[in-house]
RNA sequence: GGCCCCGUCGUCCAGCGGUCUAGGACGCCGGCCUUUCAAGCCGGUAACGCGGGUUCGAAUCCCGUCGGGGCUACCA
């Protein structure tokens, strides 16, 4: 059997990490077994959907490097794969199902199912319990789908599932309006796309029972469950928006590349083994299982994502570095030539090494470019504000106005004999220069970085930082 | 309230009856390196929620308990 896999957001807000990871799973899982990953649309809630959350969603997506086999934007031989376009085929298997007496109309009104609601939680009892189909048979309103019965099944992850069938409501497939609900749509489109394994999020393992009595009032075999953990905030409840970023795209504005963003949440519910923290996508693609993944819900970690973003950062060719960082540098400075980007070019394994997240490069790289340096005023006020600058100062700057090669070697080999000749520490002489030239007391490292300014731009810096002592 | 899920360092993951005085990673704390900051290297901190069983032997199996979480819509 082939395997067929799926993920399905919803358009009522941009791609949430959870999906995210969702996605990934099903993808490694299609990948790893040959299968195909499917990418589905599911818009049954027309009011909160929209165009823009949708396009954010196959754009996240694509940017995580998750390409699907079929789907929204592919189209092809299952039809189109959202859901508001298949709203006649809903309609149909609603009407067919209350056909064969397998659900049936409900017009009573909302306050009376309310009614019948909180006497059963009063008597301690499951609301469903309560809500039956009304004594006269209605010919309109919703229609709800007779749940009486038990379901058992094996979820992939989870083992054991049994849902006594008292515990299972009469459930809404169709709204008075006409249109599916989630559990209706969904379950339709799995059986329609011969969907085998659906792993989705813990918050939907007590809606499958109903999806699995939906399936078989169609007369098909469900596919295979695997409820993943749930993604918690730091606070242990359901990850969202409160705590924090939680949109894939938002972490991509951060400065987060989209290898670590899958090695990270790769590893939130799941572990290729041998202690492996940092990996690609292919071993994880060769190594992964639905059944490897770990039932309990994990904590995202800001911290370490931060932390692998780093390694992914430093393993990267220095010109692809450049390259990421080169438009977010000109953001901030304005458009660059190639010749001056050359500067940045030149330092860029250095920054990249002090690099987690890529605007924190474009940071570090200011100083070549800015015409009128700011200087940090605690950097100054701890460096410059101190006895004995100024004749630091005049002598970096005499010795350097000096040089004849404007170089590293050059630049390096001349402030060295600095610290012995004013009998001062190291530091005492670096970090002056390094304040009055880059303007900061952190800074990639001096002489590379004098050698990368120019001759004229770090003279005028240093004279400049003289004048204002 | 009801139904359901979960429970190993602060966090993520390893462990699937003996090799566990519980391993790796992030974080944190020290140290080395060093002109800053990083990176790197070395070392340290820290967990099987609790109580019963089963067994020669339990982090690993069972039961209970406590704790956390999800669901309980004409949202998904």
């Amino acid at each position: 059997m082939t395997v067929r896999v799926r993920v399905a957001p919803s358009p009522t807000g941009n791609l949430h990490v959870g999906t995210a990871r969702a996605a990934l799973y099903n993808w490694l899982y299609a990948r790893h077994t040959g299968g195909t990953f499917i990418v589905r649309v599911d818009d049954t809630d027309v009011a909160r959907s929209t165009p823009e959350f949708e396009s954010n969603i196959l754009a996240s997506l694509r940017w995580l490097g998750l390409d699907w086999d079929e789907g929204v934007e592919i189209g092809g031989s299952h039809g189109d794969y959202r859901q508001s376009s298949r709203f006649d085929r809903y309609r149909q298997v609603a009407h067919q199902l209350v056909a064969e007496g397998a659900a049936y109309f409900d017009d009573r009104s909302s306050d009376e199912l309310d009614i019948l609601r909180t006497r059963a939680q009063q008597e301690g009892k499951h609301p469903g319990h309560y809500i039956r189909p009304p004594d006269e048979p209605r010919s309109e309103g919703v229609i709800r789908f007779a749940a009486n019965q038990a379901v058992e099944f094996q979820d992939l992850i989870r083992g054991d599932m049994r849902f006594d069938g008292d515990s299972i409501d009469d459930f809404v497939i169709l709204r008075s309006d006409g249109t599916p609900t989630y559990h209706l749509a969904s379950t339709v489109d799995d059986v329609d796309y011969g969907i085998t394994h659906v792993a989705r999020g813990e918050d939907l393992l007590s809606s499958t029972p109903k999806h699995i009595l939906i399936t078989r009032a169609m007369s098909v075999e469900p596919p295979v469950y695997a409820h993943l953990p749930l993604l918690f905030g730091a606070d242990g409840k359901k990850l969202s928006k409160r705590h924090g970023a939680t949109a894939v795209d938002e972490f991509r504005q951060m400065g987060f590349l989209p290898d670590a963003m899958v090695n990270y949440l790769a590893l939130l519910g799941w572990s290729p083994g041998d202690d492996l923290t940092v990996f690609d996508r292919q071993l994880a693609v060769d190594r992964f299982d639905l059944s490897d993944v770990q039932k309990n819900p994990a904590v995202f970690d800001l911290d370490k994502l931060t932390w692998l973003n780093g390694e992914y950062i430093r393993a990267m060719d220095p010109a692809e570095f450049a390259a990421e960082v080169r438009p977010l540098v000109e953001d901030a400075v304005g458009s660059l030539t190639d010749e001056k980007w050359a500067a940045f070019e030149a330092l860029a394994p250095l920054v990249q090494e002090r690099t987690k997240l890529l605007p924190e490069a474009a940071d570090q790289a200011r100083f070549l470019y800015v015409d009128d340096l700011e200087y940090d005023e605690q950097s100054w006020n701890k460096v410059m504000d101190r006895e004995g600058v100024s004749e630091v100062l005049d002598a970096s700057l005499a010795a350097l106005t000096a040089l004849d090669e404007w170089d590293t070697e050059s630049i390096e080999a001349t402030l060295r004999r600095l610290p012995d000749r004013l009998e001062r520490g190291a530091g005492k002489v670096f970090q002056p220069i390094r304040v009055a030239v880059t303007g900061s007391s952190v800074s990639p490292p001096l002489f590379e970085s004098v050698a990368a300014l120019g001759r004229n731009p770090s003279l005028e810096r240093l004279r400049e930082a003289r004048r204002r002592l």
